[in-house]
RNA sequence: GGCUCCGUAGCAUAAUUGGAUAGUGCACCUGACUACGGAUCAGGAGGUUGGGGGUUCGAAUCUCUCCGGAGUCACCA
């Protein structure tokens, strides 16, 4: 069916042409809701067309009202208030929204994915293989997976990538501490994850590291000096050395320790429920990049210093200069960058956009990234997008890894799932279900939880995490959103029951005021994913779904549903209800959350 | 110091991208259940949108300038 916006808006430019003989660019419209304490359904802001119409505000919307009341027949009143026209439209009309919704189903509001449509690469989630996953991990991991939906839904082809990196400095460091002080433990021995256990040993390498600067500071050394020089750094590089001349020993001990930990964060990925298509290793796209920085110095849109390092020279625009090539020929993290980058326009050609979800503390590492690309004459470099996030702070301050103030994903999640637990056995709502349903649900509301509480946030905010107060189950909540949702499954089960079937039109029923500010919302659905979409931006489907049950929460309060005596009332309230259930299901999914059918 | 981002009620957040009297949740008061599921709903109180100037019919939104916070300016990733 065609959007009643459409249709005003098309109509509109007639009007602008028959009553002002002038023609209006489309983008100069505004259509918006009306806003509660108005009547109307529809409002058009008019003063962009005033001094068209060389007439007032007032007089010149009263004119385009009474046109467009007369050339839409679903349009039925309208009034004026200062430089606004709002417009009323008919209950028909929002039936026929919701009718048309239903018989979509799961596919309402999304843009189907089909072989011409275009391809959207989104990397996230990009670990260390040093220590295990915190929040600020979480907020990666679920931003990503949801934003791979959200593009997906609103037809791109999605590639999500994971880009692990597992080779440098930080590994060497836990693998030389695990020689050191290990005695051989495994995950099975120590009976901990391997994410964990290589973490544990990050810890100890760090714990030793200080102890040795102290002592060279004692020794009369200056800070910088005992930095520099203290042994166990220096066999960590060592390591690291033999680790780049291909060492067996030092490459099995490498493989065993990453393999720990790739079934550590394999648990972790499995029960946050994030995925990917195409997972990158650093330790085979390191050396990417090196050729392309060569070229770039034989065209002359890189330069060399006397020591033999490669630079870009980015001062024009305002940055500073980038190294891109040691004086021995080694990259920076920045090379590989654009190796992969090259790579992957290469490997997916007409790709339309690579999204790298990223925290904020590599804001100006992409923004030179793509400037070195676009002066290396990448035209795709426009493409690249760095889906910046905020980090996550605490009560009191920074997650810091060293200071042991960082909250650790496992266990957040296990504690969400207790306090999930808790509250829905004080509920009893499962009684009578088997302990495996139980708990599934009880996973469910507590994932749910911490990932709408995390999704809501636009991105790009700074966000504090309070463990005791902040994940709440009531208000704008992921558990609010999965109660409407199983409280109309419950309603669905009983109709059922009692044989009641789905309309598939409103017959004669006319839908009341309550029921049409439900599927006005309803209505918003598919704007609001190409919203979330086009600002890479979930939190905007977080919280249309937040208005939108609130909305059906109040028409059930307020409209009685099985048992409503009209029948043709009861029947349209189900429909309603039945299409309400689907989105919030589908719009939850964009978020990565599942619903329960009950809870 | 340079560049980037942020600043909305005690706290946490929204505002259809320049539109109407800035919405909402927590917390705090007051109401609604012998229940189509109360993890709900209705009402109350709480704001100079960090301060000040500018742009215009109209600014939380754009601009300038201060103030406060974060990040970054590595031969780390």
């Amino acid at each position: 069916m065609i959007h009643i916006d459409t249709i005003i808006s098309h109509t509109l430019i007639a009007a602008i042409s028959d009553l002002y003989s002038a023609s209006i660019e489309p983008n100069t419209i505004q259509i918006q809701e009306t806003r509660k304490e108005f009547v109307g359904d529809k409002t058009i802001v008019v003063f962009p067309f005033v001094r068209i119409a060389k007439k007032s505000p007032e007089q010149t919307a009263t004119e385009i009202g009474t046109y467009l009341q007369n050339h839409i027949p679903t349009i039925e009143s309208f009034n004026v208030v200062k430089g606004f026209l709002n417009l009323s439209v008919s209950a028909d009309y929002w039936s026929d929204v919701l009718f048309d919704a239903l018989a979509q189903g799961e596919e309402y509001g999304k843009t189907a994915v089909t072989n011409d449509s275009e391809t959207i690469m989104v990397e996230y989630s990009s670990p260390n293989t040093n220590k295990p996953l915190h929040l600020g991990h979480i907020r990666n991991n679920v931003l990503g997976y949801s934003i791979a939906n959200i593009l997906e839904a609103n037809g791109f082809k999605v590639i999500k990538a994971n880009l692990i990196n597992d080779r440098g400095i930080h590994i060497c460091k836990s693998m030389l501490a695990w020689k050191k002080f290990g005695n051989g433990e495994t995950p099975e021995t120590a009976q901990l994850k391997g994410d964990h256990l290589v973490g544990k040993y990050y810890v100890r390498f760090d714990k030793e590291y200080k102890m040795q600067i102290q002592n060279g500071i004692a020794a009369g050394e200056t800070e910088e000096y005992a930095k520099e020089h203290a042994p166990i750094m220096c066999q960590a590089r060592e390591l690291l050395r033999k680790w780049e001349a291909g060492d067996a020993e030092t490459i099995e001990l490498w493989n065993t320790m990453n393999s720990w930990v790739y079934d550590g964060f394999e648990q972790t990925y499995t029960r946050m429920g994030v995925s990917f298509d195409t997972i990158y290793y650093e330790s085979q796209t390191y050396l990417l990049g090196k050729q392309i920085v060569l070229d770039g110095l034989t065209n002359g849109v890189l330069y060399a210093k006397d020591d033999g390092s490669i630079w870009a020279d980015l001062t024009a625009e305002g940055l500073d200069h980038k190294l891109l090539l040691r004086p021995d020929g080694t990259s920076v993290y920045m090379t590989q960058d654009i190796g992969t980058a090259v790579e992957r326009f290469k490997e997916f050609g007409s790709m339309r956009e690579l999204v790298y979800v990223v925290g904020n503390e590599q804001n100006y590492h992409f923004q030179v990234l793509q400037l070195i690309l676009k002066k290396l004459g990448y035209s795709w470099a426009e493409r690249i997008y760095h889906m910046s996030y905020g980090m996550v702070e605490l009560p009191d301050g920074k997650m810091k890894s060293r200071e042991g103030t960082v909250v650790d994903a496992d266990d957040l999640m296990e504690d969400m799932n207790k306090t999930a637990a808790a509250i829905s056995t004080e509920l009893g709502k499962l009684d009578g279900l088997t302990p495996e349903e139980t708990h599934s649900i009880h996973e469910i509301i507590a994932q749910g939880a911490l990932k709408y509480f995390i999704l809501k946030v636009e991105p790009r905010k700074t966000m504090l995490f309070d463990p005791k107060e902040s994940i709440d189950f009531n208000g704008n909540t992921g558990p609010f959103i999965q109660y409407t949702h199983a409280r109309i499954c419950s309603v669905l089960r009983k109709a059922e029951e009692q044989s009641i079937a789905i309309p598939t039109n409103a017959g004669s029923y006319v839908c009341n005021a309550k029921e049409q500010e439900v599927i006005k919302i309803l209505a918003r659905y598919k704007e609001s994913i190409q919203l979330a979409s086009k600002e890479h931006a979930p939190s905007h489907i977080a919280n249309y779904l937040y208005e939108l049950v609130k909305s059906y929460n109040h028409f059930y309060h307020e409209c009685q549903i099985l048992n409503e005596q009209d029948t043709q009332a009861q029947l349209f309230r189900l429909a309603l209800s039945k299409q309400i259930a689907t989105v919030i299901k589908s719009g939850m999914q964009l978020l990565g959350i599942t619903v329960p059918e009950r809870m």
